[in-house]
DNA sequence: ATGTCC
């Protein structure tokens, strides 16, 4: 049998693409890593596997520890994590969600092809630098009072619909139809409302971005077409999270576990984990403060996307549903939710894929840098997709393209519905920033790849710098493969507002 | 990711 050692650990490869750490005394699951070899190169030498064991270590873990090809260390779990721990007597925890509550990313569409933009990137570039606000710090597209921000917390893109940012259509093609109705706005405190009242409708930093792509490849003709997408049509991808107040959210719960679970605590293998036990107050709380935060996020995207709608109406002189500016749909990266799955016991412990006992169990679901990505059939995909599976959305990097999935038919025995989120970074920001100058990248991008880049910060271009990244293609490609997530379309980047 | 430490 393939073996690989990485960060200690040894991997055993099971089947092509999957790679698993054996059960040791300390594990209640086994865990599995789906990657090719070239992708586990990347991880050999940071933490990714031993936070993966950890994860592992949890309690009320059912079936493997996972981590998609794309995944990375992260803080506690892996980024490209996913986690499922027993709703009853397991744990709910926000380093298995992440800072960046539903971080996530949505693809609008347009009836415009390449042609049409080509010549225009500044303008089009410059005018929506204006009218998205992006980088750190407070302004969003509407103007917030903590009246509004109640409403959005509570009720998500429905409030939009009230408020005349949405129509009925952007509710029916949004991962959960834009709103969890668990959210608790009274469990999210007055500091993470106060930082998020300023920010509705706002890009933020990091990773997050506005871009103008072009399809370039269509990989599957029906299920491109069921998507509404075809080749030259030019598309907007919106990646951006729940801004401060989600990290408010994480940080307040982090140290309110600590002060009430310290004990608990004290049980996991790595104090980053920082979970709650399944059914105490705080877990309680912490789901509907985190559901809450989603909703925001979901707010802030469907803000940004009526921006972006006005200013293409602007420059282009026509209506927005007149340039068909649908919504293809939205999908959360960082997020836990309860779901029930069929599992199979087995004197291992459990597995996914029908070898033992089928019993159905209600679970907390962490996937952290991975996107849900239920196939054809699943009562959760919007009917308009019922017959394909659901859209799932990878963006890549500035430089690179990326892609649209469909949830795979081999999502729910392999991964609890679920596959990559991006790229994957391979360097820290740190790093990025002493091996990049941010006017280099900037300018390189538009000589070379003619990929119009606008950012709120140099710095911020430096961190995102290209190289910065895995390959993304081989990241789809393992999913493609494993039939968690399959090619539907690529896409190529146009120009670029960075946060 | 993030008013990159209240």
């Amino acid at each position: 049998m393939t073996t690989f050692d990485a960060d200690g650990l040894t991997l055993h490869e099971v089947e092509a693409n999957v790679w698993e750490l054996e059960r040791d005394d300390g594990m209640d699951v086994p865990a599995r890593v789906f990657a090719n070899e070239d992708l586990l190169e990347h991880i050999k030498d940071d933490r990714t596997l031993s936070q993966l064991r950890n994860v592992a270590c949890m309690p009320g873990a059912v079936a493997p520890a996972l981590c998609m090809p794309d995944g990375h260390q992260g803080y506690g779990f892996p980024v490209g994590g996913v986690a499922a721990f027993d709703a009853e007597d397991g744990c709910i925890s926000p380093g298995g969600v992440g800072f960046d509550i539903n971080c996530g990313v949505r693809m609008v569409k347009t009836n415009l092809t390449y042609e049409d933009v080509r010549g225009r990137e500044e303008e089009l570039v410059e005018a929506l630098f204006d009218a998205v606000p992006c980088g750190l710090g407070g302004g969003g597209v509407h103007d917030g009072n903590h009246t509004d921000l109640e409403k959005a917390l509570e009720r998500g893109v429905d409030w939009c619909l009230e408020e005349g940012y949405a129509v009925r259509e952007d509710l029916e093609h949004c991962e959960d139809e834009g709103m969890r109705p668990d959210a608790d706005p009274d469990a999210v405190s007055k500091k993470a409302k106060d930082r998020g009242a300023s920010q509705m409708g706002s890009l933020g930093s990091g990773n997050h971005f506005l871009e103008i792509q072009r399809v370039t490849d269509v990989y599957d003709d029906e299920t491109a077409d069921a998507f509404g997408l075809a080749e030259d049509q030019l598309v907007v991808l919106i990646h951006c999270g729940s801004r401060g107040l989600g990290h408010q959210v994480c940080s307040d719960y982090l140290r309110r576990i600590e002060q009430e679970h310290p004990e608990f605590l004290e049980e996991l293998p790595d104090k980053d984990l920082a979970a709650a036990p399944a059914g105490s107050e705080v877990a309680e709380d912490y789901y509907g403060a985190m559901c809450a935060a989603i909703n925001f996020a979901w707010v802030n995207r469907q803000l940004i996307t009526h921006a972006v709608r006005e200013t293409f109406a602007d420059v282009f002189d026509a209506s927005w549903q007149d340039l068909e500016m649908d919504l293809l749909y939205d999908v959360a990266h960082n997020i836990a939710k309860r779901e029930t799955h069929d599992v199979y016991v087995t004197e291992d412990g459990y597995s996914l894929d029908g070898d033992g006992g089928r019993v159905e169990r209600d679970l907390y679901v962490h996937r952290k840098g991975a996107t849900r990505a239920f196939p054809a059939g699943h009562p959760e995909v919007p009917k308009a997709y019922r017959d394909v599976g659901q859209p799932v959305i990878i963006p890549g990097s500035m430089g690179a393209g990326s892609y649209v999935l469909k949830g795979g038919d081999g999502s729910l025995d392999r991964s609890f519905g679920s596959t990559a989120h991006g790229a994957g970074r391979l360097m820290s920001r740190t790093q990025a920033k002493d091996e990049y100058w941010g006017g280099d990248v900037a300018d390189d991008l538009r000589e070379q790849n003619e990929i119009y880049v606008k950012a709120a910060s140099g710095s911020t271009i430096a961190e995102e710098a290209p190289g910065v990244y895995k390959d993304v293609d081989e990241v789809v490609g393992v999913s493609d493969d494993l039939g968690i997530g399959d090619l539907v379309v690529r896409t190529f980047p146009v120009c670029n507002v960075k946060g």
